[in-house]
This record gives C-alpha cells, structure tokens and sequence, in this order.
DNA sequence: GCAATCGGATACATTCACGTATCCGATACG
DNA sequence: CGTATCGGATACGTGAATGTATCCGATTGC
C-alpha cells in the first residue's frame, strides 16, 4: 500500500542517531534538546517526530545500536586473538584494553544506567542486554582461559560482573582526572589478581 | 550592621538541601526542577535564590556536605573497629559494606562525576574532593592491616582507587538488578583478592 | 505520466521553568 | 519601643523547548 518513498528513510535514522550520541555525550540526556540533535543530524524536529517519537524512545534506539556493535566488538576479539603465548597477564590486558570511542559510550551508558536504576521497566532492559553481553564475554573468556592452559573454577560470569565493575569504576576516576589516571591502567593493575582468583592451572591432558 | 534576623536562616539552608538530595535522586540533576526542591522543603523559589544563586551551587553544597559525612563516617569506622581478629577477608568486609543510604548518594555523586567529565572546573573540585577521601581511606587501610598482622607492599591509594572503583561499578549493576545481585555482594566476594594482592605478611617482629 | 502517499519542513500555540523585582512580616539593635 | 534590615513570599515578564498540525516536494507503483 506504501505508495511513496522509503529509500532515504534509513539515512535519517542513521544521522539522527549519530547526533544523538554526540549530543547526549556533550549534554547528558536530561539537558540534551531535541532540536540539536536535529540540527546536528542537518534536519529540522520534522524528521524526528517522524522518526521518533519521544527524546526517550531515541535513546532506547541509541542503546539497542550500540549493544548490537558491542557483541560484534566482543566476537571480533575472540578472532583476532589466535596467539599462541597466552597468559593471564595477557588475558587480563584484552579485558583492560580501553578504546578510543569509549569515552562517548562511558557517558551516555553511564547516564542511562541511572535512568534505568529509577525506571524499572528500562531496568527490564537493560539488564537484558547486559546479561547478553556478560554471557557472550564469558564465553570468549571462557575460550582464551582454557587456550592459556588454565581451568576457570567457579562462574565465569561472576568474574565477568567483576571486570565490568572495575572496569567502570576505573573509566570515572580516569575521566575526571584524565591527566592522572590514564583510562586502563587501573583495570591492568588490578584485573590479573581478579582472573587469577577464579582459574587454577589445567590438570595435565591425558 | 545586619539589623535583620539570622535565626532561621541554618534550617532553612538545611531543608532545602535535604530536600535537594532528595529530588536530585528521584529526579537526576539535569532534570530535577529548582521548584520541586523548594515544595519539597516546604518553601517557595524565593527562599532558594535567598540562599543559592543557582542549581549548581546547590549541587556542590549538597556534595561538600556528603564530603564530610563521609569523611566522619571513615573515622568512626576506624574507631569502631578495635577488632583483634582482623583478617584480609575482614578488612575486606568492612570495605565492601554498603550502608542503606547508598543508593541515594550512588544516584547523586555517580551524576555529579558524569557532570563533573564535561566540566574541567567541577572536575578539580570533584578529584580535590576524592583524593582526600582516599588518603583518609588509605589511611584507615594502612592501620588495619597492620593490626592485622599484614604488611601494605606498594601504593595503598592505589588500591583504594580499585576498591571505590569495584563498589562503585558493582552497585550500579545491584541497583539495576535489586533481586539478582545483592549491594554488597561482587565487592564481597572479589575484594579479598585485591587487597590479598597488595600486602604481604608482616616478617616477625623483632 | 499520473496520482497517491511518504518524508520531512514550516509555522504555530502551549506549556513551563527560570530569574527578578517587589512586598510583607519578623526580629535584633539602639 | 520604634526602626532599619533581613528572610522569605508573591507576582510578573521572558525565553525556550515541546508537540502538533499543516504544507510541499519527491518518489514509486500502476
């Protein structure tokens, strides 16, 4: 029945979320208008109401986006590490590793885990795609620890709960004094004694 | 020469930044609105501009006091805990403790950090904040781990970064998920390993 | 090619929070 | 006691963001 056009729809979306994130990143959700994130994206509120239709609704979107990229990431890491000369040191550097653009998602998932904290409905789900992350993560945790010699005892994911956490905790502090604390160097410190407490070394093969 | 009167002027200052906690908690900063506060006080916006020029300096009023309720709360801490059987597990109890008002503060310094990365000024303010509360924990530290019969090998600072940063990390996913993980319980059971990781035993006295 | 419909722009009315300016009551001081 | 000043309330003007309703152009299917 659609009898017009659908094709540069997809773009919009695209842009519009692009410049939501910078937005949000600069902004915060709360302060963040809607209006420049249109702006941004180069089209009037027009196109978001057409698009969206609530601030809210485009962050979920945001989100949803970025636990898509974040699972791709987390696979990606596990093809790309084929080395041979695994170590927990090494392991526990994989898991600190803190990229470019994280400083962006710091930000904004860190403002929508607040939101989520006081909304339990985007609580339900957030804690949906966490879960998701957290079992994909220890999976490939999972895989490198035994490629490494080493034998996980106990709940991967309890350890996965714990790298995340430290791993938060530490991007605050390095954020707010960026010139003191460089982004990984709390979790690189810290991490191996945490992998190490849930591994013991693999019983010989047979 | 204040002819007036300075009687009142204390507990109104005192309501409207309980109230401020209160509202910046439900609400978040950005979204909580001067008015809510002053109603919530049982005041009208003119008492606000009475005593703040603006929603930020209600907002690092709110966080100076916090400083030295906290600040309190360690000394007493280390008043309290005359203990004789202290052990690294126990130390790491204390520290993994999460009182029933944390959720509040988590709420409120957890927004303030996010606030304080977009803002240099409010950053120095916030890390001068921190980095007293550190030495002071670090402190603290210090003394129960040699009560312990343990001797701090490297930076104790250090590994009170990593340990705000776990709690902090942690809480946040025990307040998305109240009934899946408990408030105190990641620290509880990884923080032994981070200390255990920074101390030795103390060699015998001579 | 024609027409119908979709995507997005424009214009508008509304709501709302903000900050200020003014006013009233109360109190400390002479 | 009276008066000057302070604390807080009330009332107002302003700016801005929101959401909606309408309009224009472009495209696609027939």
């Amino acid at each position: 029945m659609p009898r017009g056009t659908t094709k540069r729809r997809p773009q919009t979306l695209a842009r519009l979320l692009e410049a939501a994130l910078e937005v949000f990143a600069e902004s915060g959700f709360g302060a963040a208008r809607i209006e420049d994130v249109c702006r941004r994206a180069g089209y009037t509120r027009g196109a978001f109401y057409s698009n969206f239709s609530s601030k809210e609704e485009l962050f979920f979107a945001l989100f949803d986006a970025h636990a898509a990229r974040e699972l791709e990431r987390i696979a990606q890491l596990a093809a790309d590490t084929d080395d041979r000369d695994l170590s927990v040191a090494r392991i526990a550097g994989l898991l600190a590793h803190i990229g470019p653009n994280e400083r962006v998602w710091f930000l904004v998932t860190t403002e929508f885990t607040l939101y989520a904290i006081r909304n339990p409905g985007a609580a339900a789900r957030l804690a949906d795609h966490d879960a998701r992350l957290r079992e994909e993560a220890a999976a490939l945790l999972a895989a490198l620890l035994t490629r490494a010699g080493l034998r996980p005892c106990g709940d991967l994911t309890e350890l996965v709960r714990a790298v995340v956490a430290l791993r938060e905790g530490a991007l605050g502090q390095s954020y707010v004094e960026p010139d003191v604390l460089a982004p990984g160097a709390l979790a690189e410190r810290f991490l191996p004694f945490l992998v190490e407490a849930v591994t013991e070394p693999l019983p010989k093969p047979l």
